[in-house]
DNA sequence: ATAATTATTTAACAAATGTTAAACTATTAT
DNA sequence: ATAATAGTTTAACATTTGTTAAATAATTAT
């Protein structure tokens, strides 16, 4: 395992929970590294999501069907982590699909060995609800600007805190992640322009 | 401390981790009950949320000033968990304001001591872990809500999910809560009566 | 290099939601 | 019982976003 490829997993890690050498090791020896080109599928309608990933590189878009429709849900920025929770947590077949919007490298691992992590390091069950609690705090904030903010506030600050995501990303899939069609946000962007 | 009361909170609890006597007595030992008036305050703002609920009666709101407003952006339904979490997890003073809709009875416990049942049964983690994942699930299902469904869309699914909460808590809520304004929920109500 | 495909913009009109202000109804406190 | 307060509705008009359809621009495949 080259471990330079696990620097930003590591360094992600280590805000969250401080690990030993042997813990570490123990995590290195089950993650499998997923080079995936744009628009190849990580999980797909219908299976179950076996494994969880760490965005290393690039952007990954978790999205499903709605009358036929794909609706972006969420767009993964750098360095985070990304499953069908839903399939993940229950084996349940998956109403998500993730794919890559751009070439990416994910580090991933495979659900039974994270289960068996948890099991033989609590320190690791302890970073899997600490990660858990970020992503769920995270979440809320989205439902407050959904309540609070217009859709030129939250792309104002999508805008901000994700400047390369708007490069990177088609609008069509951020226009999708703001709640609003893609025309509106191509109107709202050319308001801006002035 | 009386067993009956917590009844609920073991049945739900139970449905996640199966726990073994000790571990459930464990728990108890820390437990505090709390009952609150309506309009009483459980999370004040900028207080550091040390304790975490499970609503055992009652409603709870988790609401936040914005504009000088009370936006409410969470109704905890009848038995769940809640507390500011983003105050909870980094011990920062919280935005997040969390009063009772109703006269509530919660069951609470202590951040320190919950720290302490993780530390001495990783059982008790892993069941913060469910917990937590479970409430990020519902969290995007809401966020899904938000970006494919209509405001009426959004009002009848929570008038069939939870009849008693349209019946018990007042309309400025529900209206926060689905992202539009009292008024705007009126005249919805008013068009689906025909 | 060119054609085909994908992404983005534009515009006119429709629908949904917000804003302001007032009236009405139900609940709570004295 | 009555007054005060809190909750809900109504309505006219404003603003935002959606819808449909087409044009333009950028990217990708041959």
């Amino acid at each position: 395992m080259n471990l330079e490829i696990l620097e930003n997993v590591i360094k992600f890690i280590n805000q969250f929970v401080d690990f030993k050498e042997e813990e570490l090791i123990a995590m290195q020896k089950k993650i499998e590294i997923i080079h995936l080109k744009k628009n190849d599928i990580f999980i797909k309608e219908g299976d179950i999501a076996d494994r969880i990933a760490f965005t290393n590189k690039g952007y990954l878009r978790v999205y499903y069907y709605y009358n036929g429709e794909e609706i972006t849900r969420d767009i993964t920025p750098l360095h985070s982590f990304a499953t069908a929770l839903p399939s993940f947590v229950s084996q349940t077949p998956s109403f998500e699909i993730i794919s890559a919007i751009t070439d990416c490298e994910l580090i991933t691992i495979n659900r039974d060995d994270l289960e068996r992590l948890y099991e033989s390091f609590p320190k690791w069950e302890r970073f899997g609800r600490r990660i858990i609690e970020e992503m769920f705090v995270e979440s809320q904030r989205r439902i407050y600007s959904f309540i609070t903010e217009t859709a030129e506030t939250r792309y104002k600050k999508l805008l901000k805190q994700y400047p390369d995501m708007i490069r990177d990303v088609p609008l069509k899939y951020i226009a999708d992640f703001l709640g609003i069609k893609l025309q509106s946000l191509s109107r709202l962007r050319k308001s801006l322009d002035w």
